[in-house]
DNA sequence: TATTGTTATACTCTATAACTATA
DNA sequence: TATAGTTATAGAGTATAACAATA
């Protein structure tokens, strides 16, 4: 196996171009792939804890409140206090935030069509379906990765 | 289509994954994963210019800089002067570098399958394929995206 | 003029630890 | 005791611009 046909690499590669074109296509918006993913997230389940959005992003805590102020300073999202536990806060999108993802929407899944341009629907199938594998592992395998 | 099925997240999560593991695969080494894999496209190819190197790994130059002059100081690459173009400089790996490389392949290569667990070798080689399409392509094209 | 390697700088992302308020 | 959110900080990684040597 050469370098050339290193997997890892090759995820790692892709990953990257499909970040850098979505950052691109959201510029107009002034939005981060992360933010729009968040708000995505919130949108999608109708308010999130902020510990369950680190939990689905795969990101630290302190990184969701981070995030989460950036959305919040701009109008479109909202932290709300969850009375069945005073610790969390629900954050939801406010209507401005949910006009600002639907256009954003448009433009990441042109951007993503480039850089799946050469995939047809049933290779896209295929590869979301063997992605989803990888990704939704047992998480006490993950646990033990570190 | 809910933010669960966003393919471009997806491929984002799955490469984190690839990357935490091997650098935690690769720690007993003290290599980062991007050392690693220029340690092998240099040992693959018998030698790279450096801008060579930027192009494959899709690095900046500078960056590329920093990494040889790392492996570099603890002797396990050299910059060799190009009497065709002095200019440049060819990127090799010493005797030792090969023995770190073939030592810390083992390693990656085991990370790998642990990511990539619940996949088999025919979906592997499906999915090598597909990656390897999304990230060859038309230069130009990545040029015009920015 | 253009390219290779280099230095410098700033910005984002990531990892870690500690703190508070609640449970 | 444990969990949710927060703050702070340091380290990677990334992007950009400028420069010297060479083509």
């Amino acid at each position: 196996m050469s370098s050339r046909d290193n997997l890892g690499l090759l995820l790692s590669l892709a990953s990257a171009e499909g970040v850098a074109r979505a950052t691109q296509a959201l510029r107009p918006l002034d939005l981060s792939v992360r933010s729009y993913t968040l708000l995505e997230r919130v949108i999608d389940t109708g308010g999130m804890s902020q510990r369950a959005l680190a939990d689905d992003l795969r990101l630290d805590p302190s990184q969701i409140v981070a995030l989460v102020d950036g959305l919040e300073t701009r109008g479109l999202a909202e932290r709300r206090p969850n009375p069945a536990d005073r610790r969390q806060k629900a954050v939801a999108a406010t209507a401005r935030g949910k006009q600002t993802y639907r256009r954003a929407k448009v433009l990441v899944d042109a951007s993503l069509d480039e850089v799946l341009g050469d995939l047809d629907p049933s290779e896209r199938a295929t590869l979301h379906e063997m992605l989803t594998r990888i990704v939704r592992r047992d998480p006490a395998a993950a646990e033990a990765a570190g």
